[in-house]
DNA sequence: TCCAATCTGTAGCGATCGCTACAGATAGTC
DNA sequence: GACTATCTGTAGCGATCGCTACAGATTGGA
């Protein structure tokens, strides 16, 4: 039997693996038993490359918020406005949540729901995560305000909390069946909403 | 000690101690050593009396459908333009979410987001719920076009996904901990997005 | 007053959880 | 080719899971 020497199998392979599982599961529904089958290593090799379950699931965030969920990143850095940003935003959650290579929806939105009290800070390491993406957005609009990019009664933390509620509604709607296509629909009526901008076009439509 | 008898303690307050529970926590991540100190009962009476842990998570759903989310059933039974009756199903939601009496969101929505696969028929149940309400909005939505209350371009499926998609993400928001003064901008910023109507005014606001 | 019925509390069942001790097997070093 | 280091597989740890057998305690009816 094949054993020992140097590791023997794909680490980042191993964690995408393990990001599909937990993606899929989430946190609390996965277990070490589910993980090791789906990597394929035995449970001493997991824990010997990726400390526990918790250590595990935190570097699997971080490496899907450098790929899948990439989009958010990227449109944070590369648009320069708040009506750019948010187009941005909620159409790649709309082209992306319903994808068929990958389990539905957004895993730092879902991974986390159901919280027994052992694992609260798990919960609340994704909470956080969400909550520091809404406040950015709420101060790149507040910036957008002083600009004169958007009206000056905007309400730049109500904006925020829809936009993300928007997002975060179409990731469930996506775990609960919904097509790429209806989610491009919703995506686009919520962008409807946009308050107008003193004297310009609103953001680009589809 | 004091045993026996009849049942000695009070049926529906122990189901109302069990639904809070479930609220917070999700099925599987409530334990049923949590449920019975919360309904101050022991394993065994909570067998005799409810069944096993999913038979009583189904009881629990559905008396909250008629208390703490009966104002759901209440605007379809009520509502008779699909304009009134979205503009209900929003702005309750961002009404009840955030109250500080129970746990913030919708049970219905958050509490089998995590599955294991063991626990897959509670997610399906669930899932199967909010998905006929959306298909219930969404024929709502088709009969308001059909009489003219709507325009005749308007996107049935994916104006009620929009719908669904803004309350399941207020609820989320609400859990990530939003309040309700910030959930009712939510709602009236998401009311924009509603088709104007041949010749009349939109929902009445706030 | 005694019995049958019913409920409650203790205690623990088998299964699974996250995690790890231990020893067998392989690689590089000299 | 022996030695050391490292990794892998088996096997099982204590704890908790959902659930239940059993017996003690209390009630209503005969």
């Amino acid at each position: 039997m094949a054993r020992s020497g140097p590791r023997t199998f794909d680490r980042d392979a191993a964690l995408e693996a393990a990001t599909l599982v937990f993606w899929e599961h989430g946190y609390s529904g996965t277990s070490i038993s589910q993980l090791t089958a789906a990597m394929k290593i035995n449970p001493p090799s997991l824990y010997a490359a990726f400390g526990d379950k918790r250590t595990l699931f935190t570097e699997v965030v971080n490496r899907y918020n450098a790929t899948y969920g990439r989009f958010m990143a990227d449109a944070f850095a590369e648009e320069t406005t708040a009506t750019g940003l948010v187009h941005r935003l909620i159409m790649g959650a709309a082209e992306h949540y319903a994808e068929g290579s990958h389990p539905p929806g957004c895993l730092v939105i879902a991974a986390a729901a159901n919280n027994s009290p052992g694992n609260a800070e798990v919960s609340i390491e994704l909470a956080d995560r969400r909550n520091a993406n809404r406040d950015l957005l709420q101060a790149r609009i507040a910036d957008a305000i002083s600009s004169g990019e958007l009206p000056a009664d905007t309400d730049a933390r109500g904006l925020a909390t829809y936009v993300v509620a928007v997002i975060q509604g179409m990731s469930q709607q996506a775990r609960d069946g919904v097509n790429t296509e209806t989610l491009m629909a919703v995506g686009e009526m919520a962008l409807r909403t946009w308050p107008v901008p003193p004297m310009a076009t609103t953001a680009r439509r589809g």
